[in-house]
DNA sequence: TCCTGTTTTCGACTATCAGTCGCAAACAGC
DNA sequence: GCTGTTTGCGACTGATAGTCGAAAACAGGA
């Protein structure tokens, strides 16, 4: 005889805005914890898996085809996670790129993930965790191309980076590392140049629009791993 | 009005057992699937989140004090994963020494994961995601420690790695990269030579047996971490 | 028109690290 | 003592990242 037990779904949609890392939250109106801050999301329904379930419930709150990236975070499942009935929540992390500024509803609003109101349950948690995996997938997968616009300038693509990240980046570096692993190219065109003149920045957008793990590590990968094409 | 769901966790618990890396499975003797392998787990308790739970539920398969590390894989929530009332599986990766020959009931065995028998439901999925999660992680954290015994010779690690990573290693590679990491120690002694002579080889150890992410990327890394220390 | 300030772009230099190779060291067995 | 085997270790090479500085390309004002 279990204690009645729901599965809901939580997304951490993140976007940097203003140069600055922020989270899609809605208030709370009602209790528990009303007037505090909590994530989308909802209850699991019957003929859905988690990944449906969250894509639908984002639905709500935003509109879906701008989040770029879903992808599923870790499951909290403290008993008394939330007061009433168990509740056991998967969270995922969702990704806007920066060009986009879907419409949200009155009770929904972007927050800074450095100046974030008083959250709900354990939803401050999710959003770190959430931000500790974009932090690490930036690094080892392209999974930039869901912050950024379709297209963009190798110093705006640097100040996403940084945002993402917290702490400065090189944009020589930056450009030349993703170039090399194949996953940036010019798009032949220039932007025009800021308010204080200074050389128009060639546009790049990234090769590739779905997620690609791009380094291997050295230790772990096959020594030799074949010989080059013969073809001369 | 919604259907009837319960929790479960399941743990696709890995070791290396004669060079080859193995699987822990008990086979089901009732039906559904009877006479297929299952993964130890079972339903989540009212008083326990899922982290307890996968320890409690292991302690009936295996000795969980050899389990070194577990680890939140991922969640499966088809809703017909399972016949009958819904069920939700938060799947875990366990790791056990390869030193370690734990005691298990007569329904479970090792299976090596290139020659698995039948598996139950969506289970052989789940030892895919954990085959994955491992090898991802010995790239770039210590988790090698949960793998190899306490004390170890260079060689004897290559093939650890070489049968978790399913490609060769260089042992030269291997031991200057983790000793570069400060990850590994040598214990100052040495083991006896083979069967066929040969140089003693010396014995080395993790330096720390808690997960610790080694690798920071170059794009992401702060440029001019710090200086170094002033000390003469 | 020319000069200055600004921003981007790109090449060069250096340090670090990985992949490979080969030899010396240290054992067993004959 | 010789041979075969395994480990240990240094050296070389190529690839990559962090840094710096100069040149290119623009706007605005003198």
């Amino acid at each position: 005889m279990t204690r009645p037990t729901e599965h809901e779904v939580l997304a951490a949609v993140l976007q940097i805005r203003a140069d600055s890392l922020q989270v899609l939250a809605w208030q709370r109106a009602l209790p528990p914890d009303s007037g505090r801050w909590a994530l989308p999301g909802g209850r699991l329904g019957d003929d859905e898996d988690v990944e449906r379930s969250v894509r639908r419930q984002l639905a709500e709150k935003v509109d879906v085809r701008e989040v770029t990236h879903v992808e599923q975070i870790s499951v909290f499942s403290h008993p008394d996670r939330v007061p009433g009935p168990r509740l056991i929540a998967t969270a995922f992390l969702g990704l806007v790129p920066s060009d986009s500024d879907p419409a949200v509803p009155a009770d929904t609003a972007w927050h800074p993930l450095t100046a974030l109101p008083p959250t709900a349950f354990d939803h401050a948690a999710i959003v770190e965790a959430a931000h500790d995996r974009l932090r690490a997938k930036l690094s080892y997968t392209n999974l930039g191309f869901a912050l950024a616009p379709r297209e963009f300038t190798i110093s705006a693509l640097r100040d996403l980076y940084a945002a993402a990240l917290g702490h400065p980046v090189s944009a020589t570096n930056l450009q030349r590392v993703l170039t090399r692993r194949g996953l940036l190219e010019p798009t032949g065109e220039v932007s025009p140049p800021g308010p204080a003149g200074g050389r128009p920045a060639a546009l790049f957008r990234f090769t590739d629009r779905t997620l690609r793990v791009t380094d291997a590590f050295a230790v772990l990968r096959p020594p030799s791993e074949q010989l080059r094409g013969a073809v001369p």
